[in-house]
DNA sequence: GATGAATGAGTGTTCATTCAT
DNA sequence: GATGAATGAACACTCATTCAT
């Protein structure tokens, strides 16, 4: 009765397309026009959807976050040893995947206004809480099978996190100048070795 | 000789209101007109001064970088033992006026513009290789000095800016549920074991 | 037969919604999907049965004139005595109940459209001209029964009329300012002395 | 110092211009392109003299009091007997002038707005409470003179009031059926009969 | 009958910028 | 130097309407 609903479909599309013109136009040349015309569809319609711009933005957010823990919460449940649990982690961290996961633009657009918008803080708040969570529990469970040898596997997983982010920052600055994946190879080994009692 | 000029007091002015708002209002809510209200005149005036609202922008990035060098080195002139200068450095760096420093809504507006304008990008860049190259010089010194083994001094360098700046934009992240202070501690140790060959 | 038609049940109820909707939002704030959200409808449906907003709102026009008629109509069809009659149109009129029969702002929000769209003009003209007619023809039967002295029906029937519409109109402005009723008692009596040729 | 300031001129030049596009266009055609189209200027100016559209039609219903008042206060000065002023402003009240002073569709528009907006509400309030404030006056002074009989002058300032009023709102209903200047001298005979203490 | 998709024209408002004084 | 007028392009959002299902 009545028309089927595509919201299963166009909500995904938008949010991909306005993903698209955030890289490329930046938080302050993205429009809803713009995306729209991306579609070949009508502003108009993209409010049926979004009510408004910071509900596409809030979608936005949820995006982000949904596609870095895809990364690893797949396949991580197919892994039982703790070892190679916490071993797949720190790749999935420290590789390219993780690099090029999200757009760096879109990335620092929604971080950005996650300091002005509470619910857009909330969003981030909780995804690094869960990476944290996840990264603490591994650790945990690898101290657990004399994998790693006791400690605080919750500050171990901040760390771990803040080394990653600042990587990140800090290529963005510095560009191709930095090397990338040396450095990231060497905060690895640094990760396993504040892991290890360092 | 016609009128006093009085740029060198109006511009000042502007760049720190402009801060203000940049601050409170966000990169989108930021406009000359508020910016021009702050200050009790007429926006046509800041324009007289800035061009552009981009040169004022322009301005305000280097507003930022020169308050965080003139946080060091004007004081680092007057130390000369090398292990006593590095020690100042990292006192800078980790502590509270690091951190509190700029405003994080002010930072991070220009530091999401830099991932899109070239002329910003390019005052991030330079403004991080001084800092870089400062740090270092002296861990350099301090080899050479033999206060510190030898190593690769760029490297570390990096890496002390890696970890500071991952710790700030993950406090931004977690807010007051991350014990800044003592994360601070934890990574200037963190730092030291680096330096002295970890 | 094919599926039984609910039109004569969803047209009022459409219109009944669009005068709340009118009531409580005004002419501009007035739109179909705030019609339909009220009744927990799509607003393709209104179109359904009412092809544009305005024939929605010439319908409401008609539901106006029919409630102020359904008023004394069918009550005076009961009374026979010419006298009783014309009585009763003026309980009618300057009673509590013909001031409070349709919300002001719905009313008024139709007068003024009968300022520029014929049709409602056309509608409100007969509504009116039905009612003079009325009044007058009560008037004349009470002077053919000598219950009224012989005078200018017609012209007794509109000076009836701009009287009670003049007094509604200056309430709205006025207010509780304006003791309506003291003044509506004050007016019905200034009706009979015309009547009766002061 | 600074460009002279012209508001003065424009902003009457503005409320001029919205008064007979609302008189054309009605309420819900009226935007402000069309305003500013009228003027042979850029909408965004409107906005630089009124902040709002709301605050143009605040001042449009200053300016549509302001006209009636002036039809009589600044003649009503130069007459000093009591019953020459009374006829004075009788004569002007039932007049032509005062039926045309303003066009219907602009005075019945802001009538409308006046029943949800406060604001314009207040104002249809104590413009029409300073007419019957004169007007009241006036009786008062010309009943202390005896020319006319003791009574309750501010009553009888309100029964005039309703009368012209409720003749305008009807003539707008029946148009040019209503011998318009027949009734407003039968008015204006009935209201110097209820003077006269009928 | 009823729903939801889709359109397109428009609506008030914002704002950086230019210019006259 | 400083003000206020004026522009024009853009913006998010609205809404009546049409159409497919």
């Amino acid at each position: 009765m009545g028309r089927k609903s595509v919201s299963h479909i166009r909500k995904p599309e938008i949010i991909e397309n306005l993903y698209h013109v955030v890289a490329e136009e930046g938080l302050t040349g993205t429009t809803l026009d713009k995306v729209a015309r991306r579609m070949g569809v009508n502003s108009g319609l993209l409010v049926h959807y979004f009510r408004t711009k910071r509900e596409m933005m809030l979608a936005l957010v949820d995006y982000i976050a949904e596609r870095y823990e895809s990364a690893y919460l797949a396949s991580l449940e197919a892994i039982e040893d703790a070892g190679d649990r916490l071993e797949f982690l720190l790749d999935s961290i420290w590789g390219e995947g993780w690099r090029d996961m999200i757009d760096q633009r879109v990335f620092f657009a929604c971080y950005y206004l996650s300091l002005s918008d509470k619910v857009i803080h909330e969003k981030f708040r909780t995804a690094y809480a869960r990476l944290q969570a996840l990264l603490a529990a591994e650790i945990q469970r690898a101290m657990q099978d004399r994998v790693l040898p006791d400690g605080n596997a919750a500050m171990l997983a901040d760390q771990i996190i803040i080394l990653i982010e600042g990587l990140l920052f800090y290529r963005n600055v510095r560009g191709d100048e930095l090397a990338y994946d040396e450095y990231a190879a060497r905060l690895r080994k640094l990760t396993l070795e504040m892991l290890h009692g360092g």
